[in-house]
RNA sequence: GCCCUGGUGGUGGAAUUGGUAGACACGCAGGACUUAAAAUCCUGUAUUCAUUGCGAAUGUGCGGGUUCAAGUCCCGCCCGGGGUACCA
C-alpha cells in the first residue's frame, strides 16, 4: 500500500468536519489557550503560497497545545467590510456583499485544503448585523465616555456633565481638543447645540472640524496609516489635505498607556519599536513669547529649552490662526499668498519638497522672554499645524531644520551649546545633546542634560510656560464617505448629533441603488430612501473605517453567537486575551495600535479583565516571489528619405525586439554589436514589410540616454523555466494576443538570434498579481499533498524571516513522509507494525504481540519527543522538521517497526502532518482521532549516557575526540586527557600552560 | 537621514547560555539495480594545498578588540530587506 496522500487527505478533512472534532467548548476543567491568526480581508485573488505560512504555524501550535492537554481556541473569521469590494461594486454594480461572500468561500475552501484546524462553528464576518451591532455598541460607549486624566481612565461623560453643572471646568483634568474655561453658570447658560459642541471636545468618539487626508478618487478620507507616499495605500490614488467635519476617536488620551504597556507584552522588538516611534513621546516645555504691539502671545513647544538663548526667530505653521492677526500691512500680500499656496499643497507635494526651504516674514516681532530682544516672526510650512502648538522657536545653531531656514533667509546663527572641536556652525547645526551651555546667562557652564531641567524650572518660576509631554500620535479618523462599512449609530436632531439608544441596535446598513457619492457630494448612504431615525431625523451618512471591526473582533470568537452581549462574562473570564497572535508585520502601527486602544477602553469600562489584547505576538516573514523580466528594445526610429512614405509606414509591421542581459551590455560598449543590431532590425523590418522593399529608408537609434533604450517588463513566471529560459512560443503568442485589438501590428523578435534560447533576468520581490510572480498553493498541494506543503513551508526557515518561494527542496520533505509511511508498511502493502493492538485485550494477546523497544530505539524516540516539544514552544518549526528527519533516518537504520516507538512518534508528528498521522493512527487500531491523544511524556532516563566524547582542543583548535566516563572530576579529566597518546603527540616539545576543563562540554589545552 | 532586521558551503538553512561551525534537506558527482529511463538504495560533497596514505592551512560580510575559547560579546565600517519621515 502506497502513501496515497490524495485519498488520505480528502478522507480526514471530511471526517474532521463531519464529526465536529475541531469544535471547542468552554471547559473550566482544562487550562485554556487562545491562538489567533490576524483577521484576513478576503480579497478576490484568493490565497497564494505566502499566506499559509502563518496559518500553518499557528495550526501546528494549536494542535500541539491540544495534545498537551489545553483547551485550545483557534478560530477564523472575516474582516468583510472594506474598500476593494466597494471599488469593485462601483465598477461593476455587483453588490459588495455578494463579492465578499464569494471571496470568503474561496478562502475557506483553500484553508480547509490546508488542513487548518479551525473551529468553524465560531466563524463570523464583520459585515453581519449580528456582529456589527456590537461594533456600533462599542462606538456608543466611546461616544458616551471621556478620559479622566486624574484617574487615568475612561469614565462616563455623565460625571463630566455633573461637574460642569457644579463647578464648570474648574478642577477638571480631561483629555480634550482644547482647554476650555467656563463656570457652572456659563454651562447652564449654554443652549443644547453649544453644550453638544463643548462635550465633543471631551468625548472619546467625537465630531470636529479637522484636517483630513482626502482622497478624491476614492471619495473618502483616509487614516494616516492608509496613506503611503502621499497616495492611498489601496489603489494608489493621490491624497490631499482638507478641512471637514470628521468623526474621530480620541486615541491620544491613551498615548501614555499605549507606550508604557508595551513593556509588559511579549511582542517582537521591531513591532514595539515601530509603535514607540509612531506614538512619538517627547518631553519638553511650553514657552510663551509676547508679541510686540499686540495683545496676543505665541506659545511654542520645545524639547530643548536649554537652547532658549539661541532663539533668533519664531516660525508659525501656515494654518496657524495667529498669522492673520499679526501680519504687518506691507507683508500682508506676500504672507497671504504664501499661506494660500501651502494650504493647497497636497500631502504629496509637501513630502517631495521636504528639502526645499520656504517661508515668509510676517513683519511682526516677538519679545524674547529672557533677553527682551526683538525676534522676527516668520511663517514656514516646515512647521506642522497638527503638532505641538503649530509654532516653533527657531534655534538655528542647534536644530538642522531651523538652521536650513536661517541660512536660506540670512538670519543669525548664534551658538549656545559648546560644539565639538572644529565644528563649523555656519555649515551645519550641532544637534547633539552633549556639551555645556555658553552665551546663555544663567545656564552658562551647565551640561545640556541638566540645563534642560534647570531651564524648565526657570520657565515655570517665571510663569512663562511649563514642563510638558507631547505625542506624535494623532487621534484616529473614524468616518468614511463610503457605503461598505458599519453605519455610525448617530442621527441629527435639530442639527445636534444624537446617539441612538443601545437597545435600538443594530442600525442596519440600508440598500442603495448605486454605490457612488450623490450628485451633491454626499456619501453613498444619502441615497438610501426613507432611511431616517423614527422616520424623522437624518442619520449620519458616513460609515466606520475598515479597522473598526478588527479592533475588538478577537473577543467575539469567545462567544460568537451571543445575541445579548458582545461576549458573556463567563466566556471572557475563561478565554481571556489572546495567548499567541500570528500575522504579518504590515499592521504594526495600524490595526495593532487600534486593537490595543479598544482593549484598554473596554478594560476601563470594566468589560474585560485585561489591558492588552494579545500576550505574545509573532510576525511571520513574507514569502516573496521570484519575478522574471524581459528586456525589450524601445523603438528604433525608422526614418524615411521620401516624404510620401509616411502613409506606408503607417501600415507597417513593427518588430518588438527582445534582448538578453549580456547583449545589453555589449550594445552599450561595443560599436560593432550596435551595428549588428541595426542591421538585424533592418533585415527584420524588411521581411515584415515587403511592400517597402524597393523604397529608400533608414533605421537609426534615437539619441536619448542609453538606459532609456530598454524596457524591463515583468513576464509571468509560468513562462520561465528553472534555468531562466523563456518559453518563447507561448510568450510570442501571448504578446501578439495583447496587440490583437491594437491598430499597430507587431512581430516578436529576439536579438541576436531569433532561434536561440532567451534567458530572463530574475529578481526577488513581494508576491503580487501585478508582478506576475504569484504561486498558488493549489498546484503544490495537487502534486505533493497538504502534509508535504505544510511541512515544507515550515522547513523553509525561521518563521519570522522573509524568503523567496522556491520548490527546490520540497522533494526532500515529500520523501520524508513516504519513508515514514514505509515504517508501517512493506512493499507488498502489509501492515508491519508489531506490538500490542489496543483493539486486542492485552491479557489474551500474550507476549507474542509485545515487542519491547530496545534502549537505542527508546533513546531516539525520547530525544525526538524532547526536541519537538522545545522547538514548538519557541516556534522553531524548521528545526523540528529536521529533527523528524534525523529520527526517521535513525529508525530506518535500526529497521524499527515497533508500536512502542512508532505510536508516540506519530503523535509528535501529527501537528505537522495531521492527515498522514490520522491515517496511520487509525491503522494502529485507534477509533478516536489523533487530535484527542496526549503528547508522549518525555523520560530523561532513556537519554542518560555513561560516557562523553570530549572534543580536545589546543589553543582553541579542536584536534581529536576523547571518550571519558561521566562524573569524573575536573582534575581526573585533565589527567586522563593529558596522558592520552593523542594529546602527547600534540604537546610534543611545547609546554602546557593551562588546561580548561568544562565537564561534559570541552577540554582546551593551552600550549606555551 | 533615523529606527528595526538580516549577512554562515553551489542553494534553503543548523549551531537554544561564549564551548566540536556547516546538522537536516536540496543540488551536484560517482556507484548499485535496469535493455534503457524513472523510481529506489549506497558513497562522497566548505575552500585551498597535499594526496599513496597520514594530513595541513584557511574559513561564518569587512577591519579591530575582549577571552583559554567568538558565527555568538564589544568598537568601527560595508551591503541587502522592512518601516518611517520636516514631530520642534
Amino acid at each position: 500500500m502506497d502513501y496515497n496522500f490524495k485519498d488520505i487527505e480528502k478522507k480526514w478533512q471530511k471526517s474532521w468536519e463531519d464529526n465536529h472534532v475541531l469544535r471547542v467548548e468552554n471547559d473550566p476543567s482544562k487550562p485554556k489557550y487562545y491562538v489567533l491568526d490576524m483577521f484576513p480581508y478576503p480579497s478576490g485573488a484568493g490565497l497564494h503560497v505566502g499566506h499559509p505560512l502563518g496559518y500553518i504555524a499557528s495550526d501546528i501550535f494549536s494542535r500541539f497545545k491540544r495534545l498537551k492537554g489545553f483547551n485550545v481556541l483557534h478560530p477564523m473569521g472575516w474582516d468583510a467590510f472594506g474598500l476593494p469590494a466597494e471599488q469593485y461594486a462601483i465598477q461593476t454594480g455587483q453588490h459588495p456583499a455578494i463579492t465578499t461572500k464569494n471571496n470568503i468561500e474561496r478562502y475557506k475552501s483553500q484553508m480547509n485544503m490546508l488542513g487548518l484546524s479551525y473551529d468553524w462553528s465560531r466563524e463570523y464576518k464583520t459585515s453581519d448585523p449580528a456582529f456589527y451591532k456590537w461594533t456600533q455598541w462599542i462606538f456608543l460607549k466611546l461616544f458616551k465616555s471621556y478620559y479622566n486624566n486624574k484617574t487615568c481612565k475612561a469614565e462616563t461623560i455623565d460625571t463630566l456633565i455633573q461637574q460642569f453643572e457644579n463647578s464648570g471646568t474648574n478642577g477638571i483634568q480631561a483629555a480634550c481638543g482644547e482647554e476650555f474655561n467656563f463656570s457652572a453658570e456659563d454651562w447652564k447658560g449654554f443652549d443644547d447645540k453649544k453644550k453638544s459642541d463643548v462635550l465633543f471636545n471631551y468625548r472619546l468618539a467625537y465630531l470636529s472640524e479637522a484636517w483630513v487626508n482626502w482622497c478624491p478618487q476614492l471619495g473618502t478620507v483616509l487614516a494616516n496609516d492608509e496613506v503611503k507616499d502621499g497616495v492611498s495605500e489601496r489603489g494608489g490614488y493621490p491624497v490631499e489635505r482638507k478641512l471637514m467635519p470628521q468623526w474621530s476617536l480620541r486615541m491620544t488620551a491613551y498615548a501614555d498607556r499605549l507606550l508604557n504597556d508595551l513593556n509588559d507584552i511579549d511582542w517582537s522588538e521591531s513591532i514595539k519599536e515601530a509603535q514607540r516611534n509612531w506614538i512619538g513621546r517627547s518631553q519638553g516645555s511650553s514657552l510663551t513669547f509676547k508679541i510686540q504691539n499686540s495683545t496676543s502671545n505665541i506659545t511654542v513647544f520645545t524639547t530643548r529649552p536649554d537652547t532658549v538663548f539661541g532663539v533668533t526667530f519664531i516660525t508659525l505653521a501656515p494654518e496657524n490662526e495667529l498669522v492673520g492677526k499679526i501680519i504687518s500691512a506691507e507683508q500682508k500680500a506676500k504672507v497671504e499668498e504664501y499661506v494660500r499656496v501651502s494650504k493647497n499643497k497636497s500631502e504629496r507635494e509637501r513630502q517631495t519638497e521636504v528639502k526645499k526651504v520656504s517661508g515668509e516674514f510676517t513683519g511682526a516681532y516677538a519679545i524674547h522672554p529672557f533677553t527682551g530682544k526683538e525676534i522676527p516672526i516668520w511663517v514656514g510650512d516646515y512647521v506642522l499645524a497638527g503638532y505641538g502648538t503649530g509654532a516653533v522657536m527657531g534655534v538655528p545653531a542647534h536644530d538642522s531644520r531651523d538652521h536650513a531656514f536661517a541660512k536660506h533667509f540670512g538670519l543669525d546663527i548664534p551658538i549656545v551649546i559648546e560644539a565639538p572641536e572644529g565644528w563649523d556652525i555656519l555649515k551645519e547645526s550641532y544637534d547633539g545633546k552633549e556639551g555645556k551651555c555658553i552665551n546663555s546667562d544663567f545656564l552658562n557652564g551647565i551640561d545640556v542634560k541638566d540645563a534642560i531641567r534647570v531651564a524648565i524650572e526657570e520657565i515655570e518660576n517665571r510663569g512663562l510656560g511649563k514642563g510638558k509631554v507631547n505625542f506624535r500620535l494623532r487621534d484616529a479618523a473614524f468616518g468614511r464617505q463610503r457605503y461598505w462599512g458599519e453605519p455610525i449609530p448617530i442621527y441629527y436632531k435639530d442639527g445636534i448629533p444624537t446617539p441612538m439608544d443601545e437597545s435600538e441596535l443594530p442600525l442596519i446598513l440600508p440598500e442603495i441603488d448605486k454605490f457612488q457619492p450623490t450628485e451633491t457630494g454626499d456619501p453613498p448612504l444619502a441615497r438610501a430612501t426613507d432611511w431616517k431615525y423614527k422616520g424623522k431625523y437624518q442619520y449620519e451618512y458616513t460609515t466606520m473605517p475598515g479597522w473598526a471591526g478588527s479592533s475588538w473582533y478577537y473577543l467575539r470568537y469567545e462567544d460568537p453567537n451571543n445575541p445579548n452581549e458582545f461576549a458573556s462574562k463567563e466566556a471572557i473570564n475563561y478565554w481571556q486575551n489572546v495567548d499567541l497572535y500570528i500575522g504579518g508585520a504590515e499592521h504594526s502601527t495600524g490595526h495593532l495600535l487600534y486593537f490595543r486602544f479598544w482593549t484598554k477602553f473596554l478594560y476601563d469600562l470594566g468589560l474585560v479583565p485585561f489591558v492588552e489584547p494579545a500576550k505574545k505576538l509573532v510576525n511571520q516573514g513574507m514569502i516573496q516571489g521570484v519575478s522574471a523580466f524581459t528586456l525589450r528594445l524601445k523603438d528604433i526610429f525608422v526614418i524615411s528619405h521620401e516624404m510620401d512614405l509616411q502613409q506606408e509606414f503607417a501600415i507597417s509591421t513593427y518588430p518588438l525586439i527582445y534582448i538578453s542581459k549580456e547583449w545589453k551590455e555589449m550594445i552599450r560598449t561595443d560599436e560593432t554589436t550596435r551595428q549588428h543590431l541595426l542591421s538585424f532590425y533592418n533585415e527584420v523590418f524588411k521581411i515584415l514589410n515587403p511592400h517597402l522593399e524597393k523604397r529608400k529608408f533608414e533605421v537609426r537609434f534615437h539619441n536619448q540616454e542609453y538606459d532609456s533604450w530598454f524596457f524591463e517588463t515583468h513576464v509571468p513566471v509560468k513562462l520561465v523555466s528553472k534555468n531562466d529560459e523563456l518559453d518563447k512560443t507561448q510568450f510570442t503568442k501571448d504578446r501578439l494576443d495583447a496587440f490583437k485589438d491594437s491598430p499597430t501590428s507587431v512581430a516578436i523578435k529576439f536579438f541576436p538570434d531569433d532561434n536561440a534560447p532567451y534567458f530572463c533576468t530574475r529578481a526577488v520581490e513581494k508576491m503580487s498579481k501585478s508582478k506576475y510572480n504569484v504561486v498558488n498553493p493549489d498546484s503544490v498541494i495537487a502534486q505533493y499533498g497538504t502534509d508535504t506543503m505544510r511541512m515544507y513551508e515550515m522547513f523553509l526557515g525561521p518563521l519570522e524571516m522573509s524568503k523567496p518561494w522556491s520548490t527546490q527542496g520540497i522533494s526532500g520533505v515529500h520523501n520524508f513522509l513516504r519513508k515514514f509511511w514505509k515504517l508501517f508498511f512493506n512493499e507488498n502493502g502489509d501492515f508491519i507494525v508489531v506490538g500490542v493492538d489496543p483493539r486486542v485485550d492485552p491479557a489474551s494477546a500474550g507476549a507474542t504481540h509485545g515487542s519491547p523497544a530496545t534502549a537505542a530505539e527508546l533513546k531516539i524516540l525520547h530525544k525526538t519527543i524532547k526536541k519537538i516539544e522545545e522547538d514548538i514552544e519557541r516556534l522553531s518549526f524548521n528545526t523540528s522538521v529536521s529533527a523528524f528527519m534525523i529520527c526517521l533516518n535513525e529508525l530506518i537504520e535500526l529497521k524499527c517497526n515497533k508500536r512502542a516507538i512508532l505510536e508516540p512518534l506519530l503523535i509528535c508528528l501529527s501537528p505537522f502532518a495531521p492527515h498522514i498521522a490520522e491515517e496511520l493512527w487509525s491503522k494502529l487500531g485507534h477509533t478516536t482521532s489523533v487530535l484527542k491523544a496526549n503528547y508522549p511524556k518525555f523520560e530523561e532516563k532513556y537519554l542518560i549516557e555513561n560516557t562523553f566524547a570530549y572534543p580536545v582542543s589546543f589553543n582553541g583548535k579542536t584536534r581529536f575526540m576523547y571518550e571519558l566516563p561521566l562524573n569524573l572530576s575536573k582534575e581526573e579529566i585533565e589527567k586522563q586527557v593529558l596522558a592520552s597518546e593523542d594529546a602527547q603527540k600534540w604537546i610534543k616539545d611545547g609546554t602546557v600552560k593551562k588546561v580548561i576543563v568544562v565537564p561534559n562540554k570541552i577540554v582546551n589545552i593551552v600550549l606555551g
